[in-house]
DNA sequence: GTGACATATGCCGATAACGGAATATAATTG
DNA sequence: CAATTATATTCCGTTATCGGCATATGTCAC
């Protein structure tokens, strides 16, 4: 049994680098591919097939116009995503507190 | 060129639904692999092998004591991902704005 | 040391992903 | 219709991953 697919989930789908590049690039503004293209200095083909993966997955829309295609992030997963790495915001919180409390003694220890 | 390595960071290594699922199970607490093995009904050897990439990674932390080896999630990559998804926390704000403004226009509407 | 227990590693076969280059589809222009 | 532009798809070879089972390593208790 192989990896998971890529189209599987927004987890998977954000695994590769190139993927998050073109989300965060398409976070503000939709644009069309050949301005990924360009602003990312990726091949043509290689954004299409990863524009593919993040459509197939939910993680950005298209509207297309003549011969324009024009993507956009939709947040919908990524807030999932984001909602999953908050169960552990307590934790980190308090591991920081921990590294905190210890410097604080280190540093009076000093005095 | 395959996919990157499950190892190569947090993002590859969190794409495994399992791999999520023993974070989650050692977030508040440290575990023995076998409670984790009980815990999430995963065979042994599965279990060890899913630890060990987020042992590579860093996203989780082994204490030894004895024959048993106590895992916790360890949040500092977590955290990163969290911060990625954050980038998009203004854009979905936008979005559920509008789906808000359009479900107001529609109810007035109907009125 | 022997046996029991806890965890880690090795071997296996099947499969999907990636980049690159070529090519296909679709829309526009003249 | 032919040429051009914008995007999508296909083919290819290489390679890491997964589950399952067997087995190795390490630790304790008698």
């Amino acid at each position: 049994m192989p990896r998971a697919a890529t189209t599987s989930d927004a987890f998977n789908a954000i695994a590769e680098p190139r993927r998050r590049d073109i989300l965060t690039f398409l976070a503000y503004a939709e644009r069309p591919v050949s301005e990924i293209v360009d602003g990312l200095q990726m091949g043509q083909p290689s954004v299409s097939k990863h524009l593919r993966v993040l459509l197939e997955v939910g993680l950005v829309d298209v509207r297309r116009e003549g011969r324009q295609a024009f993507y956009r992030t939709n947040t919908t997963h990524i807030k999932a995503i984001h909602e999953w790495t908050r169960l552990f915001e307590r934790h980190w919180q308090n591991q920081l507190q921990r590294i905190k409390t210890r410097a604080e003694r280190t540093a009076a220890a000093k005095q």
